[in-house]
RNA sequence: GCGCCAGUAGCUCAGUUGGAUAGAGCAACUGCCUUCUAAGCAGUAGGUCAGGGGUUCGAGUCCCUUCUGGCGUGCCA
């Protein structure tokens, strides 16, 4: 289906082609002066220049060309704008073939396209904390604008279960429990299927241990040793390794469900692991890792580049693989097994530079064909109230847990107090506020920005925030419940300046979508739907909607609400919430 | 040092490819609930778009420069 500035373009480059000008321009865009017109083109004061007369004569003369049908008013005003504003008749069958096509009448760009958004990134047996919140909504945003558009999405969530982490737990837990089977060398019957920890024990045991290796050496040897051991697959290790994952991931799998974030894949560095010696040979067969300074790197520096952008780190001096090699890893994994058209990876933007590198390195091995589009989101740092990197009252790192809990305890007094929700929807509907609040808060900022996370700001929710969204589309739910039958209605011209405001607002879904998806930043649905929010309280606030006596007006109005409610109901489950029947 | 990003109302932020009078929210002040949910609506006030130059008919937006802040800058991820 074609966007309205797509129509009106078409229209007005004919016109400026019947008055003899270069139709190229006849671009039209939305209005920055709704109090003057709709739509506007700017083409005349352009060519201007070109055929050296007034802009306004140009004007005047395209103005004469337009079709008047489909326009309620043509104007051209000095210096030489086109003023647009579209007719009711126009205006309603564009909203009725919207109403009626398969969502909206987007085009589906991405079907028959395969991408993989990388997002999550949690390290194992390490409790989520405010750090991982941005990559996880963010990410999953972002995954479901390109299911939306048709693209088949794998969102993976790149666990980090490879590295010192898992060496540092073992040696502290060798340490703890030295009797333990595990790490008995002889030991040959089957190691037991329970853990010797529980997911608490864990996360009490990783700190411990990161924090005795800054002070004992010896046991940081041992860490590394038992590193290298678990990597080259000794039985004892592997089999606590497995325990860790067990426990751990189910753990991140409670986390992230209840942050409504799902992954198609949970692979992590381990899976990436057994693709690393292969890679490592063919980099260097093939001559695309050299050797310097002891260490294997590949060189990825460009003669365009202003500064010198250092060589990717293929293997360290110490023979052992970095956090590069693993990722080259996986994309050799995915390649193999998704063949996927674009890889998009969402992680704090101080790796940018780690991911130039490994992009560079990718294309120029060939790792990555050139038809596999690679794409960093690099998401701004979130900080406290007082500007500096968020941290609890104590100075702490706040558990993700905690955060959630926090806002959910702050809804659910409110929701309680407001006596709409009945007793046995409190927590359901508690959820789905807190989310709204919690997601909304983030995402409408942009992305690449640092922003404040000001969790006082975001609970008192008036004004733009998630629950205003969810309020707006909890007042159409509860008019259209005692309405009764209201799918189907067919769209009716609009009947006060409010529906035809709400109207225009509708028509711009697409076009909003469509520069999210371009630019990766669901800020901009985000400025839409609260937009979108606006139209339809002040409809609402205007329009006695239940009590219209004139029911086929009172069809007209319903038809309209229900087209915004599911307008704004696809946009927030893009961003990924959802909202109550009551609030 | 070099590179990247940012600087817009008291605070938190928007601002497609340059367009007419730079927009919201919060905080402040003022109205609107016997009528579809007031988590709402309407209004007042608040700006040298960090400073300076330039390009253009036209600049928050593009170029140059200065200042301030954040981040990065080969074996952590």
């Amino acid at each position: 289906m074609k966007k309205i500035l797509e129509l009106i373009t078409g229209k007005m480059e004919q016109a400026f082609a019947d008055a003899g000008y270069e139709a190229s321009y006849g671009k039209v865009t939305v209005s920055n002066r709704p109090d003057l017109c709709e739509y506007q083109c700017n083409g005349a004061l352009a060519a201007a220049k070109q055929y050296k007369c007034a802009p306004i004569q140009i004007a005047n003369a395209v103005a004469e060309k337009l079709d008047k049908q489909d326009f309620s008013m043509i104007e051209a005003v000095m210096p030489g704008f086109l003023n647009l504003k579209l007719s009711d008749s126009f205006l309603q069958s564009y909203l009725e073939e919207m109403r009626n096509a398969e969502d909206f009448g987007v085009e589906k760009t991405g079907t028959g396209k395969t991408v993989v958004v990388d997002y999550g990134g949690p390290n194992v047996a390490k409790p989520l904390h405010i750090g991982h919140l941005r990559s996880a909504i963010i990410g999953e945003s972002l995954k479901r604008l390109y299911k939306f558009f048709g693209y088949n999405t794998i969102g993976d969530i790149h666990l980090g279960d490879w590295g010192l982490q898992m060496g540092l737990i073992i040696a502290e837990l060798q340490e703890r429990q030295p009797e333990l089977c595990y790490f008995d060398e002889g030991y040959t019957g089957e190691y037991p299927a329970e853990a010797p920890f529980t997911i608490s024990e864990l996360e009490e045991i990783y700190p411990a241990a990161a924090a005795k290796k800054k002070e004992d050496e010896a046991f940081a040897e041992k860490a590394h040793t038992a590193t290298f051991e678990l990597q080259n697959g000794r039985p004892g290790y592997r089999a606590i390794w497995q325990h860790i994952m067990n426990i751990s991931v189910a753990d991140l799998k409670r986390n992230y469900n209840n942050l409504d974030v799902h992954f198609e894949a949970w692979l992590g560095e381990s899976d990436a692991d057994p693709y690393i010696p292969d890679l490592i040979a063919d980099m260097k067969a093939k001559g695309f890792a050299v050797q310097s300074e002891g260490a294997w790197v590949i060189p990825v520096a460009e003669e365009t580049d202003k500064k010198e952008i250092p060589p990717c780190i293929l293997v360290k001096s110490d023979g052992s693989a970095i956090y590069a090699t693993t990722d080259l890893a996986t994309m050799v994994q995915r390649m193999q097994d998704w063949k996927p058209d674009k890889m998009h990876y969402v992680t704090d933007k101080r790796q940018s530079l780690h991911f130039e590198q490994i992009f560079r390195a990718a294309k120029k091995s060939g790792i990555v064909p050139e038809t596999t589009q690679l794409e960093h989101l690099g998401f701004g740092t979130m900080n406290g109230a007082d500007g500096k990197p968020f941290k609890t009252r104590d100075g702490g790192v706040m558990r993700l847990e905690q955060l959630i809990a926090d806002m959910t305890d702050f809804v659910r007094t409110k929701v309680v107090e407001n006596k709409i929700v009945p007793q046995d929807a409190v927590e359901e509907t508690t959820q789905k506020i807190a989310m709204a609040a919690l997601k909304y808060g983030d995402l409408s900022n942009q992305p690449t920005k640092d922003y404040v996370f000001d969790i006082d700001r975001f609970a008192a929710f008036e004004g733009n925030t998630g629950p205003y969204i969810l309020y707006t589309i909890v007042r159409i739910k509860s008019i259209l419940a005692k309405y009764g039958a209201w799918e189907n209605l067919p769209i009716a011209p609009a009947a006060n300046v409010y529906a035809k405001d709400l109207m225009l607002c509708i028509t711009k879904l697409v076009p909003n979508l469509e520069i999210a998806l371009r630019t990766a930043s669901p800020n901009v649905i985000c400025a839409y739907i609260y937009e979108l929010a606006g139209f339809v309280n002040k409809f609402y606030h205007e329009t006695r909607i239940l009590n219209e006596e004139d029911k086929q007006l009172q069809k007209g109005y319903i038809a309209l609400i229900a087209l915004a409610k599911n307008v704004l109901e696809t946009c927030i489950d893009i961003l990924g919430f959802s909202a109550p029947d009551k609030m």
